[in-house]
RNA sequence: GUUCCCUUAGUUAAAUGGAUAUAACAGGAGCCUCCUAAGCCCCAGUUGUGGGUUCGAUUCCCGCAGGGAACACCA
């Protein structure tokens, strides 16, 4: 379905062309003066220059030719030049009509998807989630649901730290505390146990552990690294007890992911692709790509055009290990093998910029990504605290994501109760946290997203927790307050299907109509530009003006009945679009709060 | 040192080169016998600095000041 923009463009170039201007000038934008109109078209200043005329004059030229247009109601030609517009009500009733029966409200689906994979979140195992997490996991989630809604095919891949030396580091605590574990037996050939002998909070702590004793203990270091080259190299016991540590740790993220409505579709990390690692640098080598440089082996990444020095993209070390680029150059190569993607997407910290350029220009430079597979590393921007350094705790330590989430969840439960005390109903414990739960997420995800990923932000517990304004537990109040009325709509023995759209009869919802108008076009930049807070932006204003028309217009008890149907088909439409946005922004609404 | 990014109201954030720069919070005033007041409504307040391009600049270009980040054996 043509977004509305395009339609009404369409209507404004024929207009210049038929006054004898060129067709391109039509354009139709939103305006920014709704005081005076609802759309504009600016063409007649910008076609001044080129027919020697003044572009008021053209401007009324153009405007003569719509007198008796269906698409606007009226049209003026104001100083220097402006076309100002408003549509008719027939018009935006037929297209909101057209919008409520079309699939995904009539957004335009690619005509050649893309295969695209995701690489985000980015968690250590044996290492808990903390706020640092966040991000990766929120901007990903969200980025994927909108590109998979776009109609492309998406697959979300974690990509584990599961292979360097912390796992050495793990193994050779373990051994330290209980030396005569079986893994340790070299002679040993039987079944290893099933049951882990660690849980994942003694993980949580052999792991700082053993890394502060290995800076401290240089025999400690050389024996963790001597565990991560037997774990390396295949040592039956040492696998055995990496893949205890691997499953003890992934069965713990999935909860903590799933706490957050982050869901991945691989579970894979750097250890899946150590086996091509060998093979993949024998290439580099054979191509004549990479070279021996002060020990290390490097392929040189600078361009001509480089305005700033890019060191050269390092492949292994200069004790001929392998670090961070070599996995992701292997993991490149795996998955281009595997899937055959059309494009890569990364989510990281806006710090590896400088990494993923030397990354992408090496994998390009060697080929191991086709010409046309595009390569994108979205760097976001850090957690600050309200005084605007790293998110600390009180203490300054680093916070735990589950802390977060439940210092949240604990403030929005107090809420509630005492939302529910004030208006006289009662709330019991478990629906209360189950709410608590479904809003504090939503809390945490829109403070988050709706920021400009690239820049920092502040995450202000206070302000997040407050509940007033630009939120997301007020666009879910919004959809909240639609639900309880078509509730109530049912629950009076009428259905909610087959109802239409009328005209607008007055102000307040003529422009809940335009903004629900504008989802297509709003939909199509936030995908192309991969970003999630314009889709922020776009619910919030969607809200508000649900919230004036809600505010000046008495739904139910409406006698006329065909107003009342159109209103509740409005307010249908205007519940669906709000859900399918919050849902790609990755949380969701409860039934009442 | 080199390079990159950022600077918008008291605070936190928006704005394909367009008219009077948009909201939220905080501050001040109002609206609940009425579909959830987590709401609505009114008031007051902003583009760091100096140039340039343009009919028109928060947006593009150059300088300055202030803040942040990156710069091969961490990830």
């Amino acid at each position: 379905m043509e977004k509305l923009l395009d339609l009404i463009s369409e209507e404004m170039k024929r207009a210049f062309e038929e006054a004898g201007y060129d067709r391109e000038l039509g354009r139709v934008t939103l305006s920014n003066r709704p005081d005076l109109c609802e759309f504009q078209c600016n063409g007649a200043m910008a076609g001044a220059k080129k027919y020697h005329k003044a572009p008021l004059m053209i401007a009324q030229d153009v405007a003569e030719k719509l007198t008796d247009s269906d698409v606007f109601g009226e049209v003026s030609a104001v100083a220097p030049g402006f076309l100002n517009l408003k549509i008719t009500e027939t018009f935006i009733k037929s297209y909101l009509n057209e919008m409520a029966r079309s699939e995904k409200f009539g957004l335009t689906t690619p005509v050649n998807p893309k295969k695209i994979i995701i690489d985000y979140g980015g968690p250590n195992v044996a290492k808990p989630l903390h706020v640092g997490h966040l991000r990766s996991g929120v901007i990903g989630e969200s980025i994927k649901r909108i590109c998979r809604y776009a109609g492309h095919e998406v697959i979300g891949d974690i990509h584990l730290g599961d292979w360097g030396l912390q796992m050495g580091l793990i193994i050779t605590e373990l051994q330290k505390r209980q030396p005569d574990l079986i893994y340790f037996d070299d002679s040993y050939e039987g079944e290893y146990p099933a049951e882990a002998p660690f849980t994942i909070s003694e993980l949580e702590e052999i792991y700082p552990t053993a890394s502060a004793k290995s800076k401290a203990d240089e025999a400690y270091k050389a024996d963790a690294m001597d565990a991560t080259y037997k774990l390396q190299s295949g040592v039956r016991g040492y696998r055995a007890l990496w893949q205890h540590i691997i499953d003890v740790s992934v069965a713990d993220l999935k909860k903590n992911y799933e706490n957050l409505n982050v869901t991945f579709d691989l579970w894979k990390g750097e250890s899946d692709v150590h086996d091509i690692i060998p093979g993949m640098v024998e290439e580099m080598k054979k191509g004549g790509y990479a070279y021996e440089s002060d020990g290390a082996l490097v392929v040189d990444v600078k361009e001509e055009t480089d305005t700033k020095e890019v060191p050269p993209c390092m492949i292994l070390k200069s004790d001929g290990a392998s670090l961070y680029n070599t996995t992701d150059l292997a993991t490149i190569l795996d998955r281009m093998e595997q899937y055959h993607p059309d494009k890569l997407i990364y989510l990281t910290d806006k710090r590896q910029e400088l990494y993923f350029v030397q990354v992408f220009r090496c994998a390009r430079k060697t080929g191991l990504v086709k010409e046309d597979t595009e390569l994108l590393h979205i760097g976001f921007g850090t957690m600050n605290g309200k005084d605007g350094k790293p998110f600390k705790t009180r203490d300054g330590g680093v916070m735990r994501l589950e802390n977060l989430i439940r210092e949240i969840n604990e403030e929005m439960i107090r809420k509630i109760r005492e939302n529910a005390e004030t208006k006289g109903y009662e709330v019991d414990g478990e629906a209360a946290a189950e709410t608590a739960k479904i809003v504090g997420l939503a809390a945490i995800k829109y403070g988050d997203l709706s920021n400009q990923a690239s820049k920092d932000y502040i995450f202000d517990m206070d302000r997040f927790t407050s509940f007033e304004g630009d939120t997301g537990p007020y666009i879910l109040y919004t959809i909240v307050r639609i639900k309880s009325i078509l509730n109530k709509y049912i629950e009076q023995g009428k259905k909610l299907t087959d109802l239409v759209i009328g005209e607008p009869v007055n102000d307040s919802e003529k422009s809940l109509m335009l903004e629900l108008a504008k989802y297509n076009a709003m939909m199509e930049t936030a995908c192309e530009e991969v970003a999630p807070h314009k889709i922020c932006a776009y619910i919030y204003d969607l809200a508000n003006a649900f919230n004036h028309f809600y505010h000046e217009t008495k739904i139910l008890t409406e006698e006329d009945e065909q107003k009342k149907e159109s209103w509740i088909a409005l307010l249908t439409l205007t519940r669906d679009v709000l859900e399918v946005c919050i849902d790609l922004l990755g949380f969701s609404a409860p039934d009442r709060m």
